[in-house]
DNA sequence: GACCAGGGTAACT
DNA sequence: AGTTACCATGGT
């Protein structure tokens, strides 16, 4: 990969493993808008970031070298050689081979832990389309506004400081429904202390599990998907409805419980277990597989 | 109108 | 310990 400054823009080329369309749509983020094709605009750590892909060459609009280094680096996880990743995935079990190849390009970004908690916690037993709305709602309500764009508003992820006071009426406002009252527990624990990300870092990945499901409405999914998308632990195999169907006609006959399924996968892919879980989850949810 | 969506909880056996 | 109804909401 080379990187470097085009007037305003910053210019990465010969990128490896990277798709920006398969990034974003895998299912990691919530917090992004699809301008064309390769062509997208997203929100992370306070920053807005127009970015657009041509082959191997990857367009950071409006970015300094700064900012490039400082946060979206690290955000795509540039740094990582998904080329090794795949290959070990592949010796661990050649049946992966066909996921990886259809989506050969997806990267586990490093998203804000407390972003991908609430997201997450919004996420359960919703469809990915009513996510990003009620995410966008949500951001636009009590999120600081960026004024990247001049003549439009664009809305970071609230932080926790400005949702400290929030009701569980005015969640529910926002059409989060039954989750309101979850979402009140996940940011009171945050600031009260009794969820530390600092701590949860420093825990075995089993801990910090654990310590995320005292939060109501934290299951083992969702705690999976934070630990994962959020805390960086590519051990954590989350199993939603889609996973379920994807491992059971892969690996299994008939019903198998998503505990099992996990510990099978975890067993199987060992650190690696998240990445297999991710190219495996686009991919066959994009093919219906198990319907 | 039933069924489903990146599930989890509480109340049952 | 293992199952089951219920939880809001919007789309098919």
């Amino acid at each position: 990969m080379n990187i470097y400054c085009d007037g305003k823009n910053i210019v990465a080329e010969d990128v490896c493993d990277f798709d920006i369309a398969e990034i974003l749509e895998c299912g990691q983020c919530f917090n992004f808008n699809c301008l064309g094709d390769h062509d997208y605009e997203l929100v992370a750590y306070k920053s807005y970031l127009h970015v657009r892909q041509e082959g191997q060459r990857v367009i950071f609009y409006d970015t300094s070298l700064d900012a490039f280094t400082s946060v979206w680096k690290a955000y795509f996880d540039l740094d990582t050689d998904y080329g090794m990743i795949k290959k070990s995935l592949i010796e661990a079990d050649d049946r992966l081979a066909e996921a990886i190849e259809a989506k050969k390009g997806i990267r586990i970004i490093k998203q804000d832990f407390f972003e991908t908690l609430i997201s997450f916690i919004i996420s359960q037993n919703n469809n990915i389309p009513r996510i990003k709305k009620i995410i966008q709602t949500l951001s636009c309500r009590y999120g600081a506004c960026t004024l990247s764009v001049p003549g439009r508003e664009i809305y970071a992820f609230p932080e926790l400081e400005a949702m400290k006071a929030v009701t569980e009426e005015e969640l529910r406002a926002l059409k989060v429904g039954f989750r309101a009252p979850y979402i009140v527990d996940a940011v009171s624990k945050v600031a009260g202390g009794t969820i530390d990300e600092t701590c949860l870092r420093n825990m075995s990945t089993a801990e910090a599990r654990s310590c995320l499901m005292s939060i109501k409405g934290v299951g083992e999914k969702v705690a999976n998907c934070v630990l994962l998308f959020g805390l960086g632990r590519m051990d954590a195999f989350p199993v939603d409805v889609w996973m379920k169907r994807i491992m059971e006609h892969m690996y299994f006959e008939g019903d198998t419980k998503k505990e099992t399924i996990e510990s099978f996968a975890c067993e199987k892919f060992g650190s690696l277990a998240g990445y297999a879980q991710q190219y495996l989850f686009f991919y066959g949810k994009e093919k219906g597989i198990g319907r």
